[in-house]
DNA sequence: AGTGAAATTGGTCGCCA
DNA sequence: TGGCGACCAATTTCACT
């Protein structure tokens, strides 16, 4: 990653993107107090060094069906290097696996998993995620409610980096 | 939330905005087999139902110093609904705390939080979290690296619902 | 609800300060 | 770097189907 410091502008316009990622240059750079031209330069160069990774619509998982979250403490029987990344990829292709974080402590991966309903991640649970290859135990955390899910990090505008 | 139902053309839309939220119109309907104006159309509604709940730039969260990712298992002492309120709106309103999922089992909540240091998450921990009222104990899961982190749902084209 | 053309707006480039 | 002007592409509205 870049080593590149960031000014005043370029945390405005993160902050205005991450909020609102289609905003429009023009509402960009007007908010930032610059001029249209200057401000799509910053972006793409914010795009180019990987500072803005992608934008994504968030879409309502309820609205779609996805009714069910759970978030699965995996504890996996080796953690060589070698197995960890196996279980990584295999976590990778699992389209319902949305998260996965490798986490010190008692166990050894957190998983955030979305599903229909609870009998298809049971159906889940049984068939892929504990019959993996290394899977040692499972232990499942079913989300009631979402008081909180707010993509990206908080930005201050004003800080010293 | 609305129960109208989508077709494939919507699915797809949705599906391609969640994958690049700044597509244009014209790629969108280009994609979506239709063209501009409708395509516009059935955005802007599904816009206006809730599908798409808002757009937004992904950004590194370690290119801005966040290094550290946390996820708080929290217990509280009450879990009356009232007390549970009362905690949802603290955690709402601690901006490290990115998600707050309440959930079933031995613990209460699971919070995910970001933080520019393991110092600083301990700062957190000791001055905000534990000492909030009603909160009778936190265990944190220090998250070493994030194998995957997918925004959104799987979309899948050819659905009856 | 989709199409095609028209008008308005925004994105993008070259050049200058 | 930032600003200005020009051109091009995209968004958006409208009349028609």
């Amino acid at each position: 990653m870049q080593r590149v410091k960031l000014d005043k502008i370029d945390r405005r316009i993160l902050r205005d993107l991450q909020e609102d990622g289609r905003m429009t240059n023009v509402e960009l750079a007007r908010r930032a107090g610059i001029s249209a031209p200057p401000c799509l330069r910053r972006v793409r160069a914010l795009e180019e060094t990987g500072f803005i990774q992608g934008y994504h619509a968030d879409v309502d998982a309820q609205a779609l069906g996805y009714n069910v979250t759970v978030f699965a403490m995996v504890g996996l029987a080796s953690q060589a290097e070698h197995d960890l990344r196996a279980f990584e990829a295999r976590a990778a292709n699992w389209p319902e696996v949305r998260e996965c974080h490798m986490v010190a402590g008692e166990m050894d991966f957190l998983l955030k998993i979305v599903s229909h309903s609870w009998d298809e991640y049971q159906k889940f649970l049984t068939t892929q995620l504990t019959v993996a290859e290394n899977v040692n135990h499972v232990k499942s955390a079913l989300s009631i409610r979402t008081a909180k899910n707010m993509p990206g990090v908080p930005i201050d505008i004003d800080a010293e980096d």
